[in-house]
DNA sequence: GACAGTACCTGGCCTCACACTATACTTGGG
DNA sequence: CCCAAGTATAGTGTGAGGCCAGGTACTGTC
């Protein structure tokens, strides 16, 4: 793919993985390694872990999200991650936020002095 | 707003930016200031000419665009941007991630394991 | 015991949006 | 005549986010 257009993607996902964890982690509590598969099969969210550990402690540190451990029966400990309800406030705007900001881009265009 | 909301929408900008100004350049030729009236009718896109002219220099850099000088009745010369094949060529690549993308937001959601 | 898979995390790099600032041309008021 | 306000373009510094490369650690298999 064109370098430009590969750079314009990544600036592109910026803000819309916070809203696509936040929004996979409304239905239910995931850990970190499980969310990354969860991203991965939307072909334009191809990610790896050092994407995301960042942006969970962050959404934790932000009080979005809380987390617990728990054993796993196949490797180490597992860290889910939980909504709080600060967390489920703001993943309401956010989501009227993209919903403003899609509609208005499909939209733009040059306005029409006169009809 | 909140502050967290307010720095989100600001790095959601990313990326969509260059798609708008490339959109809106599709059908008509336009000067930076112009552009930027034309950007803020959508509310969720409130820019200043600081934002959009470093963009303009680089879509200028990579060959997405030409320009050309054209006097002005009130004030200085206006710098007029016109898209170029290879701008033309990139805005339609870019749409179809940009649509593919939406969606995908749009349906990422917990893939249940079984119904 | 070496390897692959699972699971978590950090540091440094690059790019972008934005605030701030500077420049320059035109028009109208004191 | 100068100064303020509106038009128009441009550069710099800062801060934030995504990503690559790398590191740690636990489990099961050949």
């Amino acid at each position: 793919m064109d370098d430009f257009l590969t750079n314009w993607v990544t600036q592109l996902r910026k803000g819309i993985l916070e809203f696509c964890i936040l929004k996979v982690l409304e239905d239910a509590s995931l850990y970190g390694y499980d969310i990354v598969r969860q991203l991965r099969t939307l072909e334009v969210l191809v990610i790896s872990e050092g994407t995301i550990y960042p942006i969970l402690s962050r959404l934790r540190r932000e009080g979005l999200l809380k987390t617990y451990l728990e054993e796993s029966p196949e490797g180490p400990a597992r860290k889910y991650y939980q909504l709080t309800n600060r967390g489920k406030d703001m993943l309401g705007e956010m989501r009227k936020v993209w919903t403003a900001m899609t509609q208005g881009v499909d939209n733009a265009r040059r306005t029409k002095g006169k009809p």
